[in-house]
DNA sequence: CATGAAAATGCGAAGGG
DNA sequence: CCCTTCGCATTTTCATG
């Protein structure tokens, strides 16, 4: 796996057109790039191989999943060795989404997904909080998410 | 648009099978749930028209990319009413990832990708910092992203 | 890298519980 | 009303040049 893999301009083009809509047809990009279908079909098998592309998914919208409330919370621990075993008990939390390990004021940084102000009240008290290996937090609420975007191929 | 939309345990799984693999097909997913892939199909389209999914990509590796620096900066305004323009201006550095608008400690905060340390260190200080509206940051550097994953449906 | 054919999948109409 | 069966259209996939 993960070859040194040269990526060309076809390549880096397929990719972005593959982040904008995983289920573009293939015979579409190839018009678009002026490649037969087969060719694209190989370059993304390629990116695929070397695992440049890891996976495909859906965008879903949290909001109308119910999910209102977005913030980031930065966690001190007791000691910088409980690095793993309290990443392993933030895992259980299907409200935690993101989780960093990070230099600077936190140890570790998460993202966090309720439903409600209410929700996110007890998740942080009575879940995260009660975690052993967890000194203090700090929470950042977002109001809103004007930028979400992939990185440029 | 948007109505208050009724989601089953039907459409839950539809929507756990995707989110993990976009382009899983519908027999599968019917054999799976025990309906007809004409079912899913039916539940997907619904989903997408109420805008629950909103679209498919695909998931890349940024490291694989050359994106080896991924970090949080926490950015303070110079004055809270120059949020949309500073957005704007965020908007058109494509380091910039992601942008929060926040409460508590900043009144921004984005995630960024960058190549390496250098490109970090070029694109905080010449082009975050460059921002009018910026008055200072705080950059969160993370070495590890042990957690990545969505809401649960 | 292109061609073309075979296999798999997506899609929508029409009908049944 | 939601689900299913069924047939056609599109797309993926692969062997060959």
């Amino acid at each position: 796996m993960t070859q040194p893999l040269r990526i060309d301009d076809l390549d880096r083009d397929i990719l972005k057109a593959l982040m904008h809509d995983a289920r573009i047809p293939y015979a579409e990009m190839a018009k678009r790039f002026n490649v037969s279908p087969a060719t694209v079909h190989v370059r993304v098998e390629k990116m695929r191989a070397s695992e440049i592309i890891t996976g495909t998914e859906v965008v879903v919208n949290p909001k109308l999943l119910g999910y209102d409330v977005c913030c980031f919370i930065g966690i001190n621990l007791n000691a910088a060795r409980d690095y793993h075993s309290a990443i392993e008990k933030l895992k259980e939390l299907d409200e935690v989404v993101e989780a960093y390990y990070t230099t600077g004021a936190y140890n570790i940084f998460v993202k966090l997904m309720c439903h409600s102000i209410e929700e996110l009240q007890y998740v942080l008290i009575d879940k995260l909080q009660a975690i052993d290996e967890v000194q203090s937090t700090e929470t950042l609420i977002s109001l809103q998410n004007p930028i979400s975007r992939n990185v440029k191929p």
